[in-house]
DNA sequence: GCAGAAAATGAAAACGCTTGCATCATTTTG
DNA sequence: CAAAATGATGCAAGCGTTTTCATTTTCTGC
């Protein structure tokens, strides 16, 4: 490797213009004529001419850097989500710089601090629930492009990717009730994260278009892991109230959940109906496999991406509701007449 | 928010001093008076201060910048990897950016230029088959600090973050040997990535060691994703020579084989004893719960974080070889005496 | 109390790029 | 055909740091 990169002035010489002329011909403004442009960006392309991010960004051009901010990762989802952000911007010139706020962290201060140190021409939340991110949202400068993911904030719906949570978790019970489902439980995910919100209450909304009414007994917190899917069950089943089919917030809880009814001898899917969110990889190769409501998180963040660099260029993006797909497994069965 | 921060101007009027010695008093320097030094530091406090961190890329300092590369991402190991790089690096005033290298790509152009561009001050490399992260080192500017998360590199084994999969596969065999296995086959992973190489070594290494054979008409390849340990049971008991375990080289793949085995009316653990690797968070809640190597991704980004920046502002790095922790649940079992 | 050494500070030159303004070349217009 | 308008290019001033070198201050030992 060469230890001092070629500059825009090396491409100035080589080529006979001035580094001005470079500069507005590598950045494809107006100004410069057709085949000076063509001489310069040959000259370029033969010295390996790769701009430095660092003087670009320091002189008031564009930094090329995206700030993604999330609450603390460790969900599935997002993981493959941050897959997604990093395939949308490869290639584009862009780095996605990746800011993880611990629970709890002023997001008006230091995380702030941060994406002005680096100058950031764009940002990105990942995730969300009761207060992130619109704090983040409100201390950003009015003209920092800005897309969210995974929550439709009140007056960013324009700039929102979301899965239509709420539209599948509806779809989800409408499946258990069309297989004749009466009584139906939810175990739910995390009630501070914006997913585990929506799908309740597509499952509120099912249940009451069916004329069926949504029981408190039949109602079980969990935190999206296996293990409070498992808990869950043991809860409901101890309150007494009986019931042939649960929703849960994601597959690891139905998993999770179904270990538990198994182990006391409750068959699934004959004697109780399990649907799950997500699709994971596992989900198809447990017994029984997991009917489910995909929805892919590389392809969120590839929309994302797209969406921010077309808000960076354009000022506008063209961002699609994303459908959860079904996924019908054999968790899901008919109600047994009895 | 401000829309032009602080500058280190800014805190030189409000100091009293130069610039220059602002700069020095904020990288520690030691030739600034100590006084002068919490003078400035107050200062820069009170008006917020954030370092440009592209004018300092510019003047010759530190980027900042860590450049992550790795091949294609997808497995989920490197997934956690990625969080726990992303939260070692949290409040140290690094940021990772992510380079993701489409397999076949030639990693001694673009990538490098890439990571020039950006000036970083140091690389990690994540995974590795088998070429890479060689052919990315190789290109490397002798001087730049880097970390190799997932290979033990041939001369690079001071700064590799490795986890002892040889002996994680050796101890895994060794529990089958113990229980009395004798036939005892393996599902390996891709074997183009190191990872399933070293697992499938150890257990090579186990089985000689207790003066087993290893057959060919035991060892079946996958890929790491479920369904090839599924398609893997089914070729093995094609071949008609008979097993009674099976070392799976990761959950995913053994979770798979489960599926497989139990369809064909085989028991586990009764009739053939399953063993996988990397303790996926549903591993626990199959039936059987999967006995397992655990490996922790995110300890394995963190280590390989710190251990970065000691070798950036240091010189040089302490990296422990990380052991996989035998988690023993009820996917093996004795043999029962025929 | 002073010479000289050591320590602390300041001035100014990079670093590589963008961009406003001035300049020069080329058209267009009257 | 001259004058004005337009288009293309060059010049030079930043952008906010770090760092070298020179200068000033402080300290040391006598």
């Amino acid at each position: 490797m060469k230890l001092t990169p070629p500059t825009i002035k090396d491409i100035a010489d080589r080529a006979n213009v001035s580094i001005s002329t470079v500069s507005r011909a590598l950045n494809n403004k107006s100004v410069v004529r057709q085949d000076t442009r063509t001489a310069v960006l040959e000259a370029a392309k033969l010295l390996g001419y790769e701009v430095n991010v660092f003087a670009r960004g320091l002189a008031g051009g564009q930094s090329m850097t995206i700030g993604v901010v999330s609450r603390e990762i460790g969900c599935t989802l997002y993981d493959t989500v941050m897959q997604g952000v990093i395939r949308g911007f490869a290639g584009t010139g862009y780095s996605p710089i990746f800011i993880e706020g611990q629970s709890g962290e002023d997001f008006g201060g230091e995380m702030i601090q941060k994406l002005i140190s680096r100058r950031v021409d764009g940002i990105m939340t990942l995730g969300g629930d009761d207060t992130f991110p619109e704090n983040l949202l409100n201390h950003l400068p009015e003209e920092l492009p800005a897309i969210v993911i995974g929550k439709s904030v009140k007056g960013w719906e324009k700039r929102c990717v979301v899965t239509d949570n709420f539209g599948a978790s509806y779809q989800a019970t409408q499946l258990l009730i069309e297989n004749g489902h009466r009584d139906i439980a939810i175990i739910r995910g995390d009630m501070h994260i914006q997913d585990a919100i929506s799908r309740y209450d597509g499952y509120c909304k099912a249940l009451e278009d069916a004329n069926l009414k949504v029981l408190p007994d039949l109602i079980q917190n969990g935190d999206f892991l296996a293990h409070s899917g498992l808990m869950g069950i043991h809860a409901l089943l101890a309150r007494g109230k009986p019931f042939t089919a649960v929703v849960c917030g994601n597959d690891q809880m139905a998993i999770g959940a179904k270990l538990a009814l198994q182990r006391r001898g409750i068959r699934v899917p004959e004697d109780v109906s399990l649907i799950g969110f997500d699709d994971e990889p596992l989900s198809a190769y447990v017994s029984p496999p997991l009917t489910t409501l995909r929805q892919s998180g590389v392809e969120m963040g590839r929309i994302a991406a797209k969406g921010l660099i077309d808000l960076i260029s354009a000022g506008s993006c063209e961002l699609p509701l994303l459908a959860c797909e079904l996924v019908e497994r054999e968790s899901v069965a008919k109600l047994r007449s009895t």
